[in-house]
DNA sequence: TCATTTATATGACATATATCATATTCTGTG
DNA sequence: CACAGAATATGATATATGTCATATAAATGA
């Protein structure tokens, strides 16, 4: 049971806000746990008394639709936290959380979190603000969706995971999507999805090198969104 | 200026969790103010440097998309607050607010709530809650948004409407929306709701008189969402 | 290694939805 | 009341996107 004092990923979370005797307590209940690309963490309409903390890895929260097609509504990375908002709402989770690549994850029980919340105004204060983000992004997700063209969400997709994943030596996309997968993001079919590539490659946009996406023109996918 | 104690619609927003001093403390710094259908109360991007407390009345939350329609994200109603996400993440408000019908609104400073949340843990929670909930729904409309066909989702917003406001006594929905309004809730052209509520209306599913608007077939509704 | 499945790609076509035009009805205001 | 400006309605048409079919490429596993 490795100590969470010394555990980098904190500093980029709420936890951040915990002292030293929390982060003891936190240890000591913690529970560590190696996840495989393509793992469920955990379902929507389960119970997950608790949270996780995503220590490294990437993975995807999906929801499924009425129409039977799974929906990505976020990408959450190391550092971050899972479960807070049905924690907080003590419902079961609405998303289901499954892993893009290997990860590592503690979990913590919700009895000790919910004890740092009532103890730690810091703590709680970063959560609800987390949370907040979260409502923001929503919002304009939904209005994406609603109001922009595949074309337009695509650009813009491509750009996000740039901003926020990186790139490879060879100036990839360090995220590695399937075309369904990011056709879930974007919200559209996948045939539609790798057609749109296609064109974006022909036109110079991006260059597709097998799986890989490099983003060519950043400027001019800029101005598409 | 009124007392908050005696306020019915305290009662139904997070400001139950205040005790009688805290109530009076509240009475004491909020303003009142009446709002004319049409009137803006804020617009995305300003400081709004509180919450306000709806006392009566309906309004939308609408966000411009890049394309420049606005898009109703939310509508709020007698008993709830509006600018909680704003004031916790420290941010200009990421929505406009629009009267949709004549509204009583009361205005509370952000110091005076910033207190009540460092002190009273239940009303913090509540206001959590409340903010866990919005960002739920946000999820799911986002998923709507991105999967369900116009004709889908004008069927759900539709019941949603007659839910959440009730009818009059002639059945028809409480809530007096334009086509306009309406097709910026289910993210589509003016002239395609217009469309389909007449599609609606020819196969019996609703029936229009005038501007209002009477659902017909509950339960066949239902079965297109 | 080969075989089987899965992911990617592309064509052909259907269809939902947006856009533009125009008519009609409603609403508020002088 | 009459009028101007909205809001509603509907047709004609263009276009984006979904769906189905099929081919190729890549990955997986016995």
């Amino acid at each position: 049971m490795s100590k969470c004092e010394q555990c980098i990923v904190r500093e980029f979370s709420s936890l951040k806000a915990l002292n030293k005797d929390e982060l003891v307590k936190l240890a000591e209940c913690k529970t560590s746990r190696l996840v495989k690309k393509g793992e469920v963490i955990f379902e929507e309409g389960e119970n997950v008394n608790g949270i996780f903390c995503i220590k490294d890895g990437v993975c995807k929260l999906t929801k499924l639709s009425p129409n039977g097609k799974d929906h990505i509504v976020k990408l959450v990375t190391k550092g971050e936290l899972l479960g807070q908002r049905s924690m907080i709402s003590d419902e079961p989770v609405n998303l289901s959380a499954v892993a893009l690549e290997d990860m590592q994850v503690c979990f913590v029980p919700k009895s000790e979190i919910m004890g740092f919340f009532d103890k730690n105004n810091q703590f709680s204060m970063n959560v609800m603000r987390t949370i907040c983000g979260d409502l923001k992004d929503a919002d304009s997700q939904m209005v994406n969706m609603a109001q922009k063209t595949v074309k337009e969400r695509l650009a813009e997709t491509l750009l996000y995971l740039q901003d926020t994943f990186g790139k490879n030596e060879d100036d990839t996309l360090k995220i590695q999507l399937t075309r369904d997968e990011l056709a879930s993001i974007i919200g559209t079919a996948t045939e539609s999805c790798i057609r749109l590539l296609s064109d974006f490659n022909k036109s110079g946009l991006i260059e597709i090198k097998g799986k890989k996406i490099l983003l060519k023109d950043i400027p001019k996918l800029k101005k598409m969104v």
